[in-house]
RNA sequence: AGGGGUAUAGCUCAGCUGGUAGAGCGACGGUCUCCAAAACCGUAGGUCGCGGGUUCGAACCCUGCUGCCCCUG
């Protein structure tokens, strides 16, 4: 599978996605290291620091074989969003050979080549007061509080989309909707970038996610967990890496070690799923490198 | 061996005094322009352990068998 990307041309950026544990990393680096290019992270949980093996970051090999830019360079209590990502990705999008970028993040691959909306970001105190009134007052009343515009066409059960809503227009004074219909051009353009996506059939990837999730634990996942214990907080974005509640859980003695590794392995099968349907849907243009092995 | 209990969807379990079965989880499909490894929507699964009987009609009653659990020996 690594041919097909091999003969890319160097002045173009490559983009490589796939769900978990489908080897994407893998090939992104090869490419980089051969061709002298950047390895740029399109990962929503491998920006932040602290979690490393659960995220499935790149270990010293891979680093020490290409530049790689956007990894665990957040910390793990501070927020991080799609916007902030594009405005990373940015500055290095010109770089020559050009990047290659790799991730399982749907979102921010679609904000790279559709483009997203120059939404003034959310202060933290808006976000808080919105946490707070959805919380008191219900889903409902929020909703009611939107913006027709933007009350019609959102997902109206989804609380994080009517939060969202409900922060821009808070915020701003528009409507979420507006904003979106201003959405400038993308940053780069489908047919300037060779774009893959790894799939697998669905049985041989979910037997990789568990001998993966299985190695992170030899590597010292909970390690990792007994250091990043004291501090914990659910509320981090960080938290969300798959698998770490339940090795909290475990060094807190709620639950045996056995039992979070069955929990996470099927956290992780659910999330590529998810991925999976992301990916043949929304990536249809991509070139698929299938493989079974 | 005797006594008691239990057997319902892949899993855990609901199902009142009999009127041809539901939930949660999981699985599968889908949505998603700033918390996305998030949040949300939908669909498909059951010879109600097996065999007899009672009844217009049984997952629910009677009975035999089988499996599992508990108690006694």
């Amino acid at each position: 599978m690594y041919d097909k990307i091999a003969k890319c041309d160097p002045n173009r950026p490559v983009l490589i996605s796939g769900p978990t544990a489908s080897g994407k990393s893998g090939l992104a680096v090869a490419l980089a290291e051969e061709q002298g290019r950047e390895v740029v992270n399109a990962d929503a949980l491998q920006v932040f620091d602290g979690w490393r093996i659960l995220t499935a970051r790149p270990n010293d090999g891979d680093l020490q074989r290409a530049h790689h830019k956007l990894y665990g360079h957040v910390h793990w209590s501070a927020s991080y969003s799609v916007g902030d990502w594009l405005r990373e990705v940015q500055p290095l999008l010109s770089r020559r050979p050009a990047p290659v970028i790799v991730g399982g993040t749907g979102l921010y691959f679609q904000a790279l080549l559709r483009g997203l909306a120059e939404i003034p970001q959310t202060d933290p105190d808006i976000r808080r007061l919105a946490s707070e009134r959805l919380a008191e007052l219900g889903l409902g009343a929020m909703v009611a509080e939107l913006d027709p515009g933007t009350r019609g066409s959102i997902d109206i059960q989804n609380s994080m989309r009517v939060q969202r809503a409900w922060e821009v227009l808070t915020q701003t004074g528009r409507g979420l909707v507006e904003w979106q219909s201003e959405t400038p051009p993308p940053l780069l353009n489908r047919d300037r970038v060779d774009a893959f996506v790894v799939v697998w059939p669905t049985e041989v990837l979910n037997a990789r996610i568990d001998t993966r999730f299985d190695q992170m634990i030899a590597q010292g996942a909970m390690r990792e967990a007994m250091a990043m214990e004291p501090t914990w907080s659910q509320d981090f974005q960080s938290s969300r890496a798959i698998g770490a509640q339940q090795l909290i859980d475990t060094v807190r003695n709620i639950i045996p070690l056995n039992d979070a590794i069955v929990s996470a392995k099927q956290t992780s099968r659910q999330y590529a799923k998810r991925q999976r349907t992301w990916m043949r849907n929304k990536m249809q243009d991509w070139q698929a490198l299938v493989t079974d092995r």
